[in-house]
DNA sequence: TTACAACATTTGTAGGTACAAATATATAAA
DNA sequence: TTTATATATTTGTACCTACAAATGTTGTAA
C-alpha cells in the first residue's frame, strides 16, 4: 500500500467520525427541547416498530446503533417519563416485555416531522446517486465486522 | 422531496452513525492493550503535531473531533500516565502550556503502525476513487455546519 | 485606578458507552 | 433430582460528551 493510500485511509476514518459527530450534534439539538436524547429516541422508535407486540430488552439492544450501550438504563429514563412500560414476561420470567405507551406514540408523532426535516437538511444538495454510492461504501466497511 | 429521497436521507444518517461506531469500536480495541482511549490518543497526536511548541488547551480542543468534550479531564489522564506535562504559560497566566513527553512520543511511535494497520483494514477493498468520492460527500455535509 | 467585559481554563451534572461481573431463571445432562 | 450450563437482565466501574456555571486572569474604558 502506498503512502498516499495510507493517508487517504486515515482521512476517511477521521472524516467519517467527524461527520457522524456533526449529525449527532444536529439531532441532539433537535430532540433536546422535547426532553429526549438520540438514544432514547431510537429506543422509542424501535418499540413503535414492534407494532404492539412485546419487545424484549434483547430485541431492542440488537436493533440499537450502539449495541454495547446499556439498554436497561436508557429504558429506565423512558419509563420515568411514562413513554414506555416494562412487564416481566409471563412465559419466560427471565425476559422483560417492553411496550410504548400512548404518550410515547404521541411524542414520536410530533418528532417524526422534526427529524425528517433535519435529515432533509443534512442531505440537502447531495444527489440520490451520491447517497446510494455512500451507502454502498458503508456496506463494504461494515461487512468486515 | 419525494418519500424515496426521505428514506434515503434517513438511511444515510443511520448508516453513517453505525459505520462511525464500528470504526470507533475497532480503534478502541486496538488501543486498549496500550492503556489509551481514542480521545487520549488523539490528544497525544495533536500534541506531537505541535512539534515541541507549547500547545494551549484551546489549541488542542479546536483540533479534536468532539469539540465539546472536556479537554482538561482527558489531559489529566495523560498527565497521570506521564505522557504529557502541563505548565502555566508565563506570558499569559490564563493559558496552560501542554507538551508531550519523551515517553508519550515513544508510545505514539509504537501505536502508529498498529493504527495504520487498522486503517488499512477498514479501507481494504475500497478503491482510491471511491474514498475521494466519500470524502467529497462528507465535505458537502460538513460545510452546512 | 477602578470597574467591567473578554478570555482561558476548571468544575459540576446528567446522560451515554464499553466491558465485566453479578443475579435470576430456564434447560439439559449425569 | 441434583448439578451444570445457557439465557436474559441488572449492576458496577472507568471514561466520555454536552452544556452550564464558576474561577482566575487580562485588557480596556470611564
Amino acid at each position: 500500500m502506498t503512502n498516499d493510500k495510507q493517508k487517504l485511509a486515515r482521512e476517511l476514518v477521521v472524516q467519517s467520525m467527524r461527520t457522524s459527530q456533526m449529525i449527532t450534534a444536529e439531532l441532539t439539538c433537535a430532540l433536546h427541547p422535547h426532553g429526549l436524547t438520540i438514544q432514547q429516541f431510537n429506543v422509542l422508535r424501535i418499540l413503535r416498530g414492534s407494532n404492539g407486540e412485546a419487545a424484549s430488552l434483547q430485541y431492542v439492544t440488537e436493533r440499537m446503533i450502539h449495541k454495547m450501550s446499556n439498554t436497561t438504563r436508557i429504558v429506565d429514563k423512558l419509563i420515568e417519563k411514562n413513554l414506555v412500560v416494562r412487564k416481566q414476561c409471563a412465559e419466560n420470567r427471565r425476559k422483560i416485555d417492553l411496550f410504548i405507551t400512548t404518550q410515547g406514540l404521541s411524542l414520536l408523532n410530533t418528532l417524526d416531522s422534526i427529524i425528517d426535516e433535519k435529515e432533509k437538511e443534512i442531505t440537502h444538495g447531495i444527489q440520490t446517486a451520491e447517497i446510494h454510492q455512500l451507502l454502498a461504501t458503508y456496506r463494504k466497511i461494515q461487512s468486515k465486522y
